[in-house]
RNA sequence: CGGGAGGUAGUUCAGCUCGGUAGAAUACUUGGUUUGGGACCAAGGGGUCGCAGGUUCGAAUCCUGUCCUCCCGACCA
């Protein structure tokens, strides 16, 4: 009957699959590894935007928007970050099309029409938005600049996961211009705090905080800071980076300003970045086998509320009083429904709620009127109780930032349950197959040694924590000293 | 890009081996009875069988190509 999802022990990937495609957020497309997202995954996303683009303009940034398009001559400026996409660049090669002389109901490329210079789809914008930086920069008075973007990316994947990894998706792009190093790395840490922040407050999603090594760092940058969620099937996944760039796009792209002592310097720059990747995290933190568990902070319908009637007459009751309800809601700004559709019934309803993740269903039936009572069921515990009308509104704005409180502590005892510290190989490997989930261990410091530990178990280094013990050890696989541990895992 | 599986009604799938009128459940429409965890009865509508070629008197079925999806690998946010 109905909806059913594949449960997380069955096949924890068709589990992920199921509940995107189930719950409505989106759905598979005619183009290969672009999805739809449909109206209630996009109701999502537009309220991480909107949470994240005022956390942005709150720290002084603001909105602009660059081309599609990077001529591939710009693209390849900065050698690193040119090389480093250049495997995943869908390329425009030509401007028109015409009618094939052989077929006329087929289209074919005009021949004619090829560009003189190949234009790039941005697998990410710092080459144009340097080229364009240039012309804005002249002394440090132009500085710093602090603008982010809105866009759409494309990045040629092999294999494409709903969310996940698609390849067109949308994301936020800040690209930032400082006079001096220390400002520049300020931004980047400022902008790990905000993902963090949001992260963690906004999502209900526990980070941990990190820099990237050498091998997982941005091409291009100098350094890479991340945040790293660990999802229920013991896998991490990188939700946010933030890039400290150098001079390295400064150089590339001759950006240079007069500083006070009439100077010229290289301009230091910052990169950072989220996507709809973060859809899918949330999907895999706190869902389960009914469906998705949204936190009310981002929820598109954050309280349901379902009639339970018989006849017309014990209907209308209902209606005036949900009706009432749905207004004193409103009023407190929550995000409430009243579904009195009349083409399922309550069973159904309950069920389909439960899928899409809503926080909060309140059930009003003709027993309830007469006893001024609703019923109330979270998502997240499945608990149901008997709540009366007076002061019902104060009780679910507080169940609601309860809920909130709930799955973040329920994410965060998982996430403590599954680092682990290990010492030797041998525990290494038996704790990645057995257990999963984060690894602290000590490494030597050298990327050859991290290519082989991924090349023996697929584990890779997910970040050096920013809150890193200093501690004597010996690198887990040669044994080399290290100065302190490093988080390994299976990862997204 | 390699290996495996799949694409037939909105959805889940049967039919394909062995070529011959397009099927089921569910969803949908209408009417009625219902409504406290995925209702029931009756009637009805809905598919160029992913797409394009080919073989054949005849193709969902056989052959070739191609597109899309899933799983496993390599690559990656």
């Amino acid at each position: 009957m109905g909806k059913e999802i594949t449960s997380r022990n069955e096949d924890y990937s068709q589990w992920y699959n199921d509940l995107i495609l189930k719950a409505g957020l989106a759905d598979y497309s005619a183009v290969r590894g672009c999805m739809v997202i449909k109206p209630y995954g996009y109701a999502l996303w537009e309220n991480m935007r909107d949470v994240l683009d005022k956390m942005f303009k709150d720290t002084g940034h603001v909105n602009a928007y660059f081309p599609l398009f990077v001529p591939k001559s710009l693209f390849e400026a900065e050698e690193k970050n040119a090389e480093g996409f250049a495997k995943e660049c869908a390329v425009v090669t030509h401007y028109r099309l015409k009618t094939d002389p052989n077929n006329k109901s087929k289209l074919i490329v005009d021949p004619e029409a090829k560009l003189e210079e190949e234009l790039v789809v941005r697998p990410t914008s710092e080459a144009i938005i340097w080229n364009t930086y240039k012309g804005w920069i002249q002394s440090y008075r132009d500085l710093p600049i602090l603008i982010n973007q809105w866009a759409n990316v494309v990045r040629w994947e092999m294999r494409t996961r709903l969310f996940l990894r698609t390849a067109e998706f949308l994301w936020q792009e800040g690209h930032t211009a400082h006079a001096t190093k220390d400002e520049a790395i300020a931004e980047t840490k400022q902008m790990l705090e905000v993902y963090a922040d949001f992260a963690e407050t906004w999502m209900a999603m526990p980070v941990i905080k990190g820099i990237k090594t050498a091998n997982e760092r941005f091409a291009g940058a100098e350094d890479t800071y991340c945040i790293e969620a660990l999802m229920q099937d013991g896998k991490a996944l990188q939700a946010g980076t933030s890039h400290f760039l150098g001079q390295n796009f400064a150089k590339a792209f001759d950006v240079t300003f007069v500083n006070k002592e009439n100077k010229s310097e290289s301009v230091w720059a910052t990169s950072w970045g989220v996507s709809t990747r973060l859809i899918g995290a949330l999907v895999m933190a706190h869902s389960d086998d009914d469906g998705l568990i949204l936190p009310p902070k981002l929820a598109p319908i954050q309280v349901v509320i379902v009639p339970i009637y018989k006849g017309e007459e014990s209907k209308a009751l209902i209606d005036a009083k949900a009706n009432e309800l749905v207004k004193e809601l409103k009023t407190r700004g929550v995000k409430v429904k009243y579904d009195d559709s009349d083409n399922a019934r309550p069973g159904w309803k309950f069920a389909e709620y439960e899928m899409k993740g809503v926080p909060v269903r309140i059930a009003i039936g003709t027993r309830d009127l007469e006893n001024n009572v609703v019923e109330i069921a979270r998502r997240d515990t499945k608990e149901k109780s008997t709540i009366s009308f007076d002061g019902l509104t104060d009780h679910i704005t507080q169940l609601l930032e309860d809920i909130q409180t709930n799955i973040f502590q329920k994410a965060m005892q998982f996430r403590e349950e599954n680092i682990t510290a290990v010492d030797t190989w041998e525990e290494f490997n038996k704790v990645l197959d057995e257990k999963g989930g984060f690894i602290s261990a000590h490494w030597d410091g050298s990327p050859e040694t991290e290519d082989k530990i991924k090349e023996f178990t697929k584990a890779t280094i997910r970040c050096i924590p920013l809150n890193q013990v200093a501690e004597e050890g010996k690198c887990i696989l040669t044994g080399n000293p290290s100065q302190g541990r490093v988080l390994f895992a299976r990862a997204y």
